[in-house]
DNA sequence: CTGCATCCGCAAGGATACTG
DNA sequence: CAGTATCCTTGCGGATGCAG
């Protein structure tokens, strides 16, 4: 199958697909989250631990979106002081793959890509 | 390789790598730019036509960032009036099978995010 | 036709303080 | 420990008008 006809998957509904996804994952931290849980169930402050920059709200607010939509399982023990274990579901394990595609491609194509990027600004002076 | 080590690539250096590139195509309108630039080269209304709901300024503000990043190349006619001619460079087409991937398990997982939402927001008796 | 300039609303995300 | 509440800044993205 060609690439221009694989493509029609990203246009598909007027991008409806590939919308819904780049708004689920494509804020700062849900990946950085899913990739952390990926193999460990972990505890909150692990969790922040791990993902130096992150703060209280925007982790809770991550793993919030992350229940929601079924990727993170999020377990509550009944102890004080409180526990929590988050853990990535099935569903949330399959994002993996794909998430490490374009991980992979972002990292072969970056030289290529800040090379651009410097002839680019060269070009147009510093002006903008 | 399991998909443990491999997501290490997403945590990487701290995620920067993923961060770039979600900076990058993780924008309401570049993967959908790339992918109606699959396969054809096409000038500037041609391409506003083909993506409903775009505007011209951010039409214009897309492709500049493409072109910045070297994913995208603008050719421009000595006419009157004007003609611009946008295609994507070899580095932007390789682009193309890591954002299909994505968009597969979009449509592939949708349903059971879908449910999963409705479940969530049903049991929080739309709380919120 | 192909843009750039300007204004504006909104939501993401950071900082900080407080709570069960 | 694991959050919630509040305030604030920033930048995306839409609408409109003007220009080469």
């Amino acid at each position: 199958m060609s690439s221009y006809q694989r493509s029609c998957l990203i246009r598909g509904d007027g991008g409806r697909a590939i919308r819904g996804i780049l708004d689920r994952i494509g804020d700062k931290w849900t990946l950085l989250v899913v990739a952390t849980l990926d193999g460990d169930r972990m505890r909150f402050t692990e969790l922040q631990r791990r993902i130096p920059g992150i703060s209280q709200r925007m982790l809770t607010r991550t793993l919030r979106h992350l229940e929601r939509d079924g990727l993170v399982e999020r377990e509550v023990f009944a102890e004080v002081p409180p526990r929590v274990e988050y853990s990535l579901t099935d569903t949330g394990a399959t994002l993996i793959g794909p998430a490490v595609t374009l991980a992979e491609w972002a990292i072969e194509q970056n030289p290529t890509i800040e090379r651009s990027q410097g002839e680019y600004d060269a070009r147009r002076g510093g002006r903008d």
